[in-house]
DNA sequence: AAAATATAGTTGGTTTTGTAACTAACAAGG
DNA sequence: CCTTGTTAGTTACAAAACCAACTATATTTT
């Protein structure tokens, strides 16, 4: 008919990286929530906390790219499981440092290998001229 | 400390898709959004109406990967939105076939204009060659 | 044909998210 | 100081997603 009229929603990039997302992160959630009963953005927090070290919600925020109050219930939900503690700042009483227990510190190690694994599976079809491919399109996508 | 004491949530592809997909859907859902009051699901289920004719909500469930409660709310959304109409079968009338009307096809067309034109940006810093590795690496991972 | 099973789609109640308004603490200008 | 503005984080309410139970129709089994 038209010139457009085989256009597919598998050529539309925000579907397919739509796609993609929900069936991997679907994927592992089992370890964060059936292991651990997490949800996403508290996995996300408690990697963040753990790979970075202690620090504000508000670095968490810009790092992660995660809104203020997402990170905020996330934190409420870690502490609750005693995965973190928060302390007041002399200094600035406004700032809350976020820094994991050592229990918070086992379950990120444990996570953090199992999604090490997790990716290297994921991908181990692809070339690594391909994975590199991949992660750069990824990361300039995700800046826009 | 240990050698995995530097693995980067960048480096886990989950979350790069996860991250890609909510800044570029966010971006694009302006056109429907904005455009039309439509949620996200809406104009997917309006999509694949458009693109793959009059079908019944199961094979939009399949094709799309969206489940049918989500399928069974955004037909009722369109329907009053005069979108679509829904048709029962003689055959066998748990089977409802669905149907863009003419403001469905219309809003279809442009939005599918806009969905290629907005791909295109998206895309216009890669070279055909990444374009493609992309594609075939979302596709591979969205079937999982 | 009656009973059990399966399928298409809907509804209801709970969780989770999103948005905006809010509190509390600090900072800077007059 | 005291107003004005800014920043960190929380809360409240509305929108949306999730899950499980439900209705209605069709199919299979006995």
């Amino acid at each position: 008919m038209t010139i457009f009229s085989d256009y597919n929603l598998e050529d539309f990039t925000p579907y397919l990286l739509n796609m993609a997302s929900e069936t991997t992160s679907l994927a592992f959630q089992q370890y964060y929530k059936d292991g651990y009963g997490m949800l996403r953005t508290e996995w996300r927090v408690l990697f963040h906390l753990g790979r970075y070290g202690p620090q504000h919600a508000k670095d968490v925020c810009r790092r992660a790219r995660i809104h203020k109050t997402k990170v905020s219930r996330a934190v409420s939900a870690l502490e609750q499981k005693r995965y973190l503690r928060r302390s007041e700042e002399e200094r600035d009483r406004r700032h809350e440092l976020l820094k994991l227990t050592p229990s918070g510190t086992s379950v990120f190690k444990d996570l953090r290998s199992a999604a090490q694994r997790f990716d290297t599976e994921l991908l181990a079809d692809f070339t690594t001229s391909e994975r590199a491919v991949l992660q750069r399109c990824l990361l300039r996508l995700a800046e826009l």
